[in-house]
Order: structure tokens, then C-alpha cells, then sequence
DNA sequence: ATATTGTGTATGTACGATATATACAATTGG
DNA sequence: CCAATTGTATATATCGTACATACACAATAT
């Protein structure tokens, strides 16, 4: 398990956790009911709040993606192969409507989009 | 010109205000020197506050999109054809190295991104 | 000249979201 | 049972967004 913070961003912290974690588990990086660390030590290591922890905690809970045992532990729900693909394709679709939507905006046709994917998905 | 604001959008009123004239400017459909509603008109057209208004003018001015005269109005500023190229490919950059990235982190591969960019550019 | 109208600007306020420290409650495990 | 470990709740501080209102400056008609 890995989260990297970025000061820069102006994404709020509990939702740079959200993200990345979300991405490590439908990907299958962190397996079933595996137990996730104590917020306090995750806050320790991050030097932010428990609360900032707990509230990244709470939307992956709220999204199906943990379970907490009070006084145990939280741990990763366990799904199967189809049910993370989908939930991948979700967090897709979702981000996928807005970006495209932005793009169009801008006058940017389907094929400069295309040749953009083309030339950067791979070396950002 | 025109405007339209999500109610439902995350986003900051401002900000949707000045991506929209961004991309108004950069598409050459606002021509140079064209002068801008006043912030009271816009303001009680979209029944917002002018403050809003002046936030979102504000950052277009800081970005070299339009120019201010006290007392008379603000002004589209004049672009050369390359310079508003190079203007939208800079907003296009910024955006797409923090999209791309965002796909990158969830396992997305580049053919699975292009096919979806095939897929769903022209079909919304 | 100067009053009036139109423009952008500044001040002060309210609210919600974000993030924090600290104290609390439930459960585990020796 | 008791101490340690876990998640949870309360109270507070700060920041960003948005607002209503009053101000300052420019243009123009009188």
C-alpha cells in the first residue's frame, strides 16, 4: 500500500488518499481483507490529521471498497475480478464524461484528441 | 458570448465562467477588442453576485485573455491566430497531464484509452 | 464646469468545506 | 479483568467561495 501526497495539488488531501487507494484496489494491488494500517500510523507517516484519514477511509467505505471492524481494523471488501472491472469502469466513465467534455470545448477535434492520447499516455 | 452555469458542477461558479471565455477566446468566436457585458449585466443575467463575475474576469485578465479600462468596460485582448493556438495548447497540456495521469494510476492502458476516446469523443 | 450615468473596485460579512487536536468508546488479546 | 489498540465523536481554526453594499473612476450630457 502506497500514498504519495502532493502539497501542490489543489485536490484536498482526503481525496488524493480516496483516489489512489481506490486505483490500488480495483487494479487487484491490494488483495481481499487485506488490513489496511491504523489511521493513526497512516497519519503519522503522511503528517496529517487522523480525522483527514478517517474521512478518505469513510468514502472508500461509503463506495464499497472496505470494511471496518470497530477496534480491529479496516479492511479491503472483497470483490471479484468482474466486480473490480466494473468499479474500475465506473471511476471511468465518470472522469471520462467531464475531460472529454473539456476538450470538445476547446475546439479540439477527435482526431488532434486522439493524436494527443497517442503521443503522451506513455510518456507523461 | 454566452455562459451557462451547472448547478449540479463541482465547480466554482468563477471558474466555470472563465473556462467557458477561455475557450470562446482561444476558438476566436469573441473577436479582439470585442467589449464584454458589463459585470452587473452578466451578474443579474446568471442571478449572481458581481463580486463572482469580477473573480472570474479577474483570472482571465492574469491569464492575458482580456484587458480592463476603468470606467468604460473589459476587452477581449488581441490575439495573433499562432498566440491563440499556443494559448489553447497550453490549457490543453496542463489539463491533459493531470488527466492522463489519472487513467495511468487507475491501470488503463494507452489502447484501452484511445478506444475510449474512439468510442465516446463524438458520442457524449 | 459639473451633474449624471455607467463602468470597474474595495470593504465587510456569511457560510461551507477542509483540516486539526484532543477526548471518548468499543474491541482485542494477554 | 486490564492495558493496549483500534476506530469514533466533539470542538475549533483556517481557508475558499459567494454575497450585498458602498466606493472610486471615466465618459458624457447638460
Amino acid at each position: 500500500m502506497q500514498i504519495v501526497l502532493s502539497n501542490t495539488s489543489d485536490q484536498p488531501i482526503y481525496q488524493q488518499i480516496y483516489e489512489q487507494l481506490c486505483a490500488q484496489i480495483v487494479k487487484g494491488e491490494l488483495r481481499a481483507d487485506f488490513c489496511l494500517p491504523p489511521i493513526r500510523t497512516v497519519a503519522k507517516e503522511l503528517r496529517i490529521s487522523v480525522i483527514t484519514v478517517k474521512k478518505a477511509w469513510e468514502e472508500l467505505e461509503r463506495q464499497g471498497f472496505i470494511y471496518t471492524i470497530t477496534g480491529k481494523g479496516c479492511f479491503v471488501a472483497p470483490l471479484h475480478l468482474h466486480e473490480r472491472a466494473g468499479k474500475r469502469d465506473d471511476l471511468v466513465a465518470e472522469r471520462l464524461q467531464k475531460d472529454l467534455a473539456y476538450y470538445r470545448g476547446l475546439g479540439l477535434s477527435r482526431q488532434e484528441m486522439l493524436e494527443l492520447v497517442e503521443k503522451y499516455y506513455d510518456h507523461p
